[in-house]
DNA sequence: CAAGTGTCCATTGTTGACAATTTGCAATTT
DNA sequence: AAATTGCAAATTGTCAACAATGGACACTTG
């Protein structure tokens, strides 16, 4: 985690940091949290967790039982894993054929940091990393819309794709089809850059 | 509202009626709503009232502005709608293929009873009572999947498309529809099921 | 000994008080 | 007069105490 992250509420913050916690299956499936436990890592009362919790719930990172708590979710099933794949691509090649013709040279500057990170975590074998650097690159993109409702949708959705990051033998395959991605938008290629994208998307 | 209805908890019974009121427009795009307005009406504290509106937040009915509140979402961009509806489509007709041949006698008397409401609803043009049930309805054979997931996905997304619910000229036409699903079922016809639920969703 | 019952404890649910933030408006300055 | 600053009120954010729930385990009872 390299960038300065600044988050405006505190729940927000221990979502995020529980978020990472769970993509990287520092907590597994079935881990029971308690918000005492949490309130007292964190140095905070009961209630900011209590919302972080429900905020993660939403994205499908943690599932509530009323009166019993939370616990980390169960990676999706099998059978729904190829609608969940289609779900996510149709949002995301619908974004970028939306916007591809205003894309900026920030934008583009933006998401070429993004690669370089992903690139490092790449050569350095670091999964967790690698996770977070391919979220932040599509979730870059989604957030270039103007419709914040896209972001909204395509994030659970992108969490039970995220749940289990075990689909590459070679590591260094991610890296790379970033950077078709990247190079054909940078060459105004839209089709091959639609199709870049759904090929990493899988 | 016939059905009795029994939320498990507060923030559930408060986010279910809240729900109602921006769907059935009561509760117009842009309003603010306010904590300690909506726990005096309820006659709870704060606490329960903040978790309704996280929930909604996350269905993409209201919008959360830190420190500053909620407010009713505004209805979605004319751009994004058909996305919406493919996405509704994809999961709708993914569940009812999964579980064409699993469905039971108690899952259809179960629907063909929200679809005597729907047909009271659309005979007595209440388009509130309608939206209620055809909610219902879908939700009904969302949730009749072993994976749970498909609802938290679905949701959201759902939400959307009944947020200004006036494609029908005649309001007969929803009951008519979501009768021809149910017929084909009823008929072990899983192609024209399949056909007539993509029908009902536009 | 199996089934049911009661009690205790860990944990979540709810509340009301207090702190921090935003906003509208008035006073001040340029 | 326009812009800026500085309150004051309204509202959300956080906290700590109390209430309610559920699970484990010992105990009774047939």
């Amino acid at each position: 985690m390299t960038a300065f992250e600044i988050y405006r509420t505190l729940p927000e913050q221990i979502a995020a940091r529980l978020q990472r916690e769970v993509l990287s299956s520092k907590l597994k499936p079935g881990d029971p949290l308690r918000e005492t436990d949490l309130s007292e890592r964190f140095g905070v009362s009961r209630g900011p967790v209590r919302e972080a919790f429900r905020q993660l719930t939403q994205q499908g990172l943690l599932v509530l039982e009323p009166n019993k708590g939370v616990r980390v979710a169960q990676n999706p099933s099998v059978e729904v894993r190829p609608l969940v794949v289609q779900l996510r691509r149709k949002i995301e090649t619908f974004v970028l054929d939306s916007i591809f013709e205003r894309i900026t040279a920030d934008d583009l500057a933006v998401w070429d940091d993004i690669l370089a990170d992903i690139k490092t975590a790449c050569e350095s074998s670091d999964v967790d990393a690698l996770t977070e650097h391919d979220l932040r690159f599509h979730q870059a993109i989604i957030q270039s819309h103007d419709d914040k409702d896209l972001f909204t949708l395509w994030q659970p959705i992108m969490m039970r794709m995220l749940m289990h990051y075990n689909r590459l033998d070679d590591i260094m395959e991610s890296y790379r089809e970033h950077k078709r991605i990247l190079d054909a938008i940078h060459s105004g290629q839209k089709a091959e850059a639609i199709r870049a994208l759904e090929a990493n998307i899988q």
